[in-house]
DNA sequence: AAGTGGTCTAGACCACGAA
DNA sequence: TCGTGGTCTAGACCACTTA
């Protein structure tokens, strides 16, 4: 059976769908939503607090709980580990390093990463295999000012992703998608032509405050990154 | 001043992150938590029902709960209003209609929406302008069976979607994001060359299970869809 | 000043799931 | 079987916001 907060939630979610309440219009108090529903107030908090983090609705102290004019919309976004993306559609996941090499960091990464230009960081290409084929091509990045030990990794088993997750499982990132055309070593490894529009998400990565990784992430051609809400 | 439960989230987050509890490891029950947090034992349980949500726990009855071995990415994508979008960015919005036709759903559109192959739909071109420089370019189709009354709409001044979300404010969405070269069209319409790679995000809309609009929308070169986690 | 949501408490019973 | 989280209750006080 359904708890009685998630009945009041897609009750109240149901009332807004036929139009009892249109968008602007303030719902009943919780109060009276209690005695309504024959339950304590906090069942009734809790099913409206939960519709207003959902986007459907507005809530403020003595105002009331009102309906979005225009209900907030937001997609979820997995972000899985490149290898479980790859088991979940059922094919063989294989891994290649192309490249490894220490260097300074050039101004660029200096500038969307927020460390210091010329800092030390390990430079990373990979490729990430699917039944065989090219799945995604990896441009990493790697702060060794952050991650010292870094240097003791080969990287010829297994992406630097997994890795880091284990090393710092805790962290905030800037992530950002949208198209690139292919270049000659990314076209080369995925298998297609110059020029070709490939999806692209680029991710800067920190750790209490301090910058870690850098990747750029490109995917074969033809890839979708899916989801509903 | 925090709450009781937000303290408690961000001691247990600050715990997690200094490695107090490592990945698979246990934490203490609600109980006994409540007690060396002297509070009740709802107030723990919201702020770890709240960090489970947020990918880093894993709760179980009876076997209690436990740090996430992977903590869950999952990056949150706002999907604004174009007109809000735009203007968000401090610019000026205009909106222009291409072409207006109604026709017979093509094959391979009642195989993305799930309608019936011949139905009835409306087929719009439009142009979102940013700063009087074209934005993104919107390719949609509107189910007439579910929506009759889009025909009365000229969409000339205002974009469908503003129409669409005033009248079907709750519906299911499935969208996809991905890279497309420049066809002739989207290639005059947003001042690129033929063959340039783009971002485009594809929805299939559906209200009560029933198809009502399909969109691909093609953003201007060099857009990027940027998100924090 | 007063109404509304935000949070907390102490206690209770239940549902799940590991042993 | 029984420990753990999931939920509910009745009542309380507080914080914010509008009037």
């Amino acid at each position: 059976m359904s708890s009685t907060y998630q009945k009041i939630k897609s009750d109240v979610l149901a009332r807004l769908m036929e139009g009892e309440w249109r968008a602007g219009e303030t719902l009943p108090t919780e109060a009276d939503m209690a005695a309504a529903y024959e339950c304590a107030r906090v069942t009734v908090n809790r099913a409206l607090r939960e519709l207003a983090e959902e986007g459907y609705l507005e809530r403020r102290r003595k105002s009331g709980t009102r309906v979005r004019a225009v209900p907030e919309r937001s997609a979820r976004v997995e972000i899985p580990l490149i290898r479980d993306e790859v088991t979940a559609l059922g094919a063989t996941y294989g891994y290649t390093l192309v490249a490894r090499a220490e260097a300074d960091a050039p101004a660029w990464l200096a500038d969307c990463m927020g460390c210091a230009e010329g800092a030390p960081v390990l430079h990373l290409l990979c490729l990430h295999v699917a039944d065989g084929g090219p799945y995604l091509f990896e441009d990493r990045w790697i702060c060794l000012d952050a991650l010292p030990h870094a240097r003791e990794q080969g990287f010829s088993e297994a992406g630097p992703n997994e890795w880091l997750i284990a090393t710092i499982p805790f962290s905030n990132a800037e992530i950002g998608f949208g198209a690139t055309a292919a270049d000659e070593i990314r076209a080369r490894h995925l298998q297609c032509a110059e020029g070709d529009a490939l999806f692209e998400a680029q991710r800067s990565t920190w750790f209490d405050g301090a910058p870690v990784t850098y990747v750029r992430l490109t995917y074969r051609p033809g890839y979708w990154m899916r989801t509903r809400y």
